[in-house]
DNA sequence: ACAAATCTGACACAGAATTGAAATATCAGG
DNA sequence: CCTGATATTTCAATTCTGTGTCAGATTTGT
């Protein structure tokens, strides 16, 4: 259900579909392509929560990829993992330098593009590595869209399960409500921000519990914060 | 928020975007400009953290707004990376002897630079890199948002917040009402000097604990100053 | 496709916390 | 014991947050 999204860039038609099997098997969700331009129609369409992209493919070039994929407020986040041949260390500077977040110098091994990506995923977001986060007596399975305190199942909504995942990935930090209307309900949405405290209080209720401390901690014109019980 | 404010000079404009991008996804609060004297009368009218000063701008150089923004008292401190072009070695040296703070020679990767960025930000001011900062009993967790003394923590209000932040990044040092006013309430404030007492009194009454001294020395006819226990 | 149930975002208002200033009490140093 | 400076107390104004409610949008179940 939430698989991470993979869109793979890769115009080598064998190592692509070796790949592509891999990762499926590994349970994620990937999307291929050979060509640059579809390459940016698709990450348009249904933003990837990774991007693996060939330094030298058909259509538009890789950086050129790279670089437009950053311009779009969408994807402008989604990290991007680089393939380049051994010998070009010039693109490999180049691809850093236009925002990729790793690279891999072919060839490689399956395994280790699997590492790669399971690593910059769980630095960038723990959830989508799959694996489920705990804070204090909270406990939430991104895969089973699940949140339970105290073992306890909680019943909670779209907007709040966002909201209490991105504050269990950032216990104790405190957020603005600029920071939370851009994290959970998306860059540039055109929403009040008292409508913050609205949703802050719909999670309140929803993981309160009898016996329990409330563990959203307010801080006075600054925003709130998961204070882990 | 407490996001590091900085200030890019780039005139390369696809280079500015990108690192635009990343540093704002980073949680920076950045500021572009191509135009050496747009930067300073920028950096005039809100002081930034830190500088990002491409050496090769147009209107005023590089090496004038390095020195001119040592000259103003209000930008004297704020440090200062140099983005310079590999083969102008020169350049760099007169940079460092400008008072930069570091150099990087194009080309770079962004990485690198947010390195450098928080590196410098955290010898500066480790608040801003998100670093907690001690001051004899006393802990401040800028990311938090939390203040504790001997590891209790404290409840305290806005300004009070502010106020022990600014002390604690400069202890043992003096500061008068005006200069606290221009630090801890904003440059021009029109707020009457007698109201720091009160405030001041405030954050001695939210910091004091059973059987500890007070840390701040009131220095008659100076201003007040942080004696860490 | 239709109706019920749920979810969303926006308001508005009450209550709580914070703030700045003014008035009064104390203090430090000569 | 003066005198200028700082400490406290008090208070009204202002700012910020918590909640109840509502209409419209979305989802769900049939």
């Amino acid at each position: 259900m939430s698989a991470p999204k993979l869109l793979l860039v890769e115009d080598d038609t064998a190592l692509a579909e070796l790949l592509e099997y891999r990762f499926e098997s590994e349970g994620y969700d990937v999307r291929v392509t050979a060509d640059g331009d579809d390459a940016l129609i698709m990450a348009a369409e249904d933003t990837p929560d990774l991007v693996i992209l060939d330094w030298m493919i058909e259509g538009t070039t890789g950086i050129e990829v790279c670089r437009r994929l950053r311009r779009d407020k969408a994807t402008a986040h989604v990290p991007i993992i680089m393939l380049t041949a051994r010998e070009a260390e010039d693109d490999r500077v180049r691809g850093l330098e236009t925002g990729a977040d790793d690279y891999l110098t072919k060839p490689f091994s399956p395994r280790e593009l699997l590492a790669r990506v399971s690593a910059v995923l769980r630095r960038v977001r723990p959830a989508l590595a799959g694996e489920t986060i705990e804070a204090g007596d909270l406990k939430l399975d991104p895969v089973a869209h699940r949140v339970e305190r105290r073992g306890k199942a909680l019943q909670i909504g779209p907007t709040e399960y966002r909201l209490i995942k991105f504050f269990m990935e950032h216990p104790r930090r405190v957020f603005s409500r600029g920071q939370l209307l851009d994290a959970v309900w998306g860059t540039g949405s055109e929403i009040e921000e008292r409508t913050v405290d609205v949703h802050i209080r719909r999670l309140r209720k929803a993981i309160s519990l009898e016996n329990t401390r409330d563990p959203i901690r307010t801080v006075r014109s600054a925003g709130y914060a998961l204070e882990p019980v």
